[in-house]
RNA sequence: GGCGGGAUAGCUCAGUAGGUUAGAGCGUCGGAUUCAUAACCCGGAGGUCAUGAGUUCAAUUCUCAUUCCCGCUACCA
């Protein structure tokens, strides 16, 4: 099964669908669609046969949420967002030969018709559960379209997966007062069936699969499916009640559609074919044929749906389709110390930097190449780009280049001279320049990008030093036939540097392929030592690069500054007041001061403190969820909180929690327990 | 809390199947140079390899515990 030895006649690469309800950002770039171009590109210049795959993932709840709140279709957003997408990597250089969406009609056919076959032939399980319904919508709701009272914050609005207010997660279940977002009606229960797709069925197989035949795949990647199929798979569904994605082609499943994990991976099979409709090409040799060889490019987010679940699907459709040889997934990008959040708009995006910075791909493509999360979690920041732009891009290759054809022009009005009597340092150079068409190329077949172009920049730094060496613009005076196979051997070295550069910097690789009049160039063409013949006529040299001032970079932080005040401005104004209520409903809640006895941590969780409260009459056990914000629990014992004594005991992690201690809510999420000013007696009422 | 990944020079990262002085790039300091976008080239300084134990003749590398960061997941009457 080790694949390092096999040989493949073509290449099928893809890479994750971005979710189309806001548009790509650096961190999506860094980990998945630069290395996965760079991979591409390298392939294409070593003349395989190589299809690169992308779109855009167009269903799912948050995007018909988006759309109710904008007043729009779904369609509206992922129109908008994948127009936007698509556009920026073009521009970016991402070379998709196809980047379609999964509302395409297409996918549509492609998806139903997967799913009907599964079905036809008996692979999913058929569960039946009860679930939330609109009775004036008449149809189910997803957790996103329920909302209620949040059970911790007392918020109105939270919705069934998660209260906005306070972050915390939630279950439909759990909310208090559950109606529905679209009609406001109160919800009722409702028996819904769904299909399952039983993972738990292709355990051994997973395990032969990839534990034993896949030990190369990358440790973050080989861990995280190894602890899945250790601590057992389960049965997942497959469909949700909803109406925008692709409907489930069976009897008996009006408004259901296939859930969104199910119909976007597919979308790589439905792309593919598009697009080989269009060509007249024969979509199943990329697919099903054994020789082909599939890369998922993703971000470690994604690792168990690429590694387990869509190999599930298509080792369950069995006929001859092909499963991933690699899955490189990569960490996660932080900007300027901060995690990258969409939400909180902390992230550069694609098309605004392309706007700001036009003609600069390549440093974006350069910065995140260089400082790639590959092995862990890294950081961009503004002053990273400035000066790895600045001192490593500019300063070691765009100078090089440079200077050479600054010379060649000056020594020789442009003409090519030739190499000749060659010394044993001139030589040295050459097999050293010789050897990295092969070692940036292993490493990029390892997906080691970083590395690879590291070793690019040392080609650059190779140059340098040989000129440094050589010193031509000292000799040109005292035996110019030397300096004629010093520039020589230079020149060999741009047009490698020309050649080799192209997968990582293709803006700037072309635009140095035109100066010096070299098109179409394979990678292996870099191997030859004379890519430059004598005579041979350069153009004007232009700069590939320029510098970047301390200015552009002080707007870009303060852009940043600017976003980080306004968050700060707009996450925290108090909640809007909740619905009146009647004073005799009020005193239906019995709020009572009680003292502190003991305190210690809930095992096994960890938000949970467990309390002794003396009420006065007896002591009772109380479970608060308040332990990340009281550390020093001893400090507690002896002090007075209040808490509503009238509620029904729950249970909480084993532990039985006799009402519920009350607390403020500061406006960064933390917990302050009230206390009376004065001391009182253990169950005085508060009101 | 469970599981996975990570913590190495001022910064961003490599690395060690355990073994004399732990690497790179950038930054910094010094030198040399002027063909080149004040870029290049040479040299120096800079690390108790997160913390604490254990195994070993020997641990940054293996084991265990702890702390912190990220992802998935559970708990917040």
């Amino acid at each position: 099964m080790e694949s390092e030895n096999k040989q493949f006649k073509r290449y099928l690469v893809t890479t994750a669908l971005p979710y189309a309800n806001g548009p790509v950002h650096i961190g999506h770039l860094a980990g998945v669609y630069i290395p996965a171009d760079t991979y591409v590109r390298y392939l294409r210049m070593k003349g395989e046969e190589v299809l690169f795959v992308g779109g855009s993932d167009e269903h799912g709840v948050p995007i018909t949420i988006k759309a109710e709140k904008e007043g729009c279709t779904p369609q509206d957003i992922v129109d908008r967002y994948h127009g936007i997408i698509k556009k920026s990597f073009e521009e970016l250089g991402i070379s998709y030969d196809i980047y379609s969406r999964t509302s395409s009609a297409m996918h549509h056919e492609t998806a139903a018709e997967f799913f009907k076959k599964l079905h036809a032939d008996g692979k999913f399980i058929e569960k039946e559960s009860e679930q939330y319904f609109d009775p004036e919508r008449q149809k189910f709701l997803s957790d996103r379209y329920i909302v209620g009272t949040c059970p911790k914050c007392g918020a109105e609005g939270a919705y069934g997966d998660q209260c906005e207010k306070c972050g915390s997660s939630l279950s439909p279940d759990e909310l208090i007062n559950p109606h529905s977002q679209l009609s406001g009606a109160a919800l009722v229960k409702k028996p819904t069936k769904h299909w399952y797709l039983p993972l738990d069925q292709y355990e051994p197989w997973l395990r032969e699969w990839i534990l034993e035949g896949h030990k190369e795949w990358k440790t973050n990647v080989y861990g995280q499916v190894k602890s899945w199929i250790d601590s057992g798979l389960q049965p997942r569904a497959v469909t949700r009640d909803l109406d925008w994605g692709v409907p489930v082609p069976v009897e008996g499943a009006d408004g259901k559609v296939l859930y969104v994990w199910f119909d976007a991976p597919i979308g790589y099979i439905s792309n593919t074919k598009e697009l080989c409709e269009k060509t007249g090409d024969n979509w199943e040799r990329w697919w099903k044929d054994q020789d082909t060889k599939m890369v998922h490019f993703i971000g470690k987010d994604n690792i168990v749906f690429h590694c387990i679940i869509f190999p599930c699907m298509l080792k369950a459709y069995g006929d001859g389709y092909i499963l991933p040889e690699n899955v490189p997934a990569n960490e996660f990008l932080n900007l300027e110390n901060d995690k990258i959040s969409t939400s909180r708009n902390w992230a550069i995006w694609l098309h605004e930097y392309l706007e700001e910075f036009p003609g600069k791909q390549d440093v974006l493509r350069y910065v995140l190449t260089a400082n790639a999360p590959e092995t862990k979690d890294n950081n961009f920041t503004w002053k990273d780009y400035q000066d790895r732009n600045n001192n490593e891009l500019l300063a070691i290759f765009g100078n090089f280049v440079n200077r050479i054809l600054v010379l060649t022009h000056k020594f020789y009005e442009g003409a090519v001279p030739a190499v000749a009597n060659l010394t044993e340092a001139d030589q040295a150079v050459i097999d050293e320049m010789n050897g990295y068409p092969k070692k940036i190329g292993t490493l990029i077949e390892n997906y080691k990008f970083r590395e690879a172009l590291q070793e690019l920049m040392n080609l650059g730094r190779l140059g340098n030093k040989y000129l440094t060496d050589n010193e031509p613009w000292k000799q040109i005076k005292t035996d110019p036939e030397r300096v004629k196979t010093v520039m020589a051997v230079s020149l060999q070295i741009v047009a490698k540097l020309a050649i080799l550069s192209e997968p990582f910097l293709p803006f700037s690789a072309h635009k140095l392929q035109a100066m010096i009049g070299m098109e179409g160039m394979k990678w292996a063409d870099a191997e030859n030592t004379i890519l430059l013949p004598e005579g041979k006529m350069l153009n004007k040299p232009e700069l590939l690069f320029e510098k970047i001032e301390d200015s552009v970079v002080e707007a870009q932080l303060k852009k940043l500054e600017e976003i980080k005040k306004a968050n700060e401005l707009n996450a925290w104004k108090p909640a809007a007041v909740k619905q009146t209520v009647s004073f005799d409903d009020y005193m239906k809640v019995d709020v009572r001061v009680g003292t502190i006895l003991e305190c210690c941590k809930v095992p096994k969780a960890d938000k949970l403190l467990q309390f002794l409260i003396d009420d006065g009459m007896k002591k009772r056990t109380i479970v608060s969820g308040i332990a990340k914000y009281y550390t020093e629990l001893e400090k507690l014992v002896g002090k007075q909180v209040c808490f509503v004594a009238n509620f029904e005991p729950r249970k909480l992690k084993g532990v039985v929690s006799e009402g519920m201690i009350l607390s403020a809510e500061d406006k960064d999420g933390r917990l302050v327990l009230l206390t009376p000013s004065d001391l009182v007696a253990p169950g005085c009422s508060v009101g």
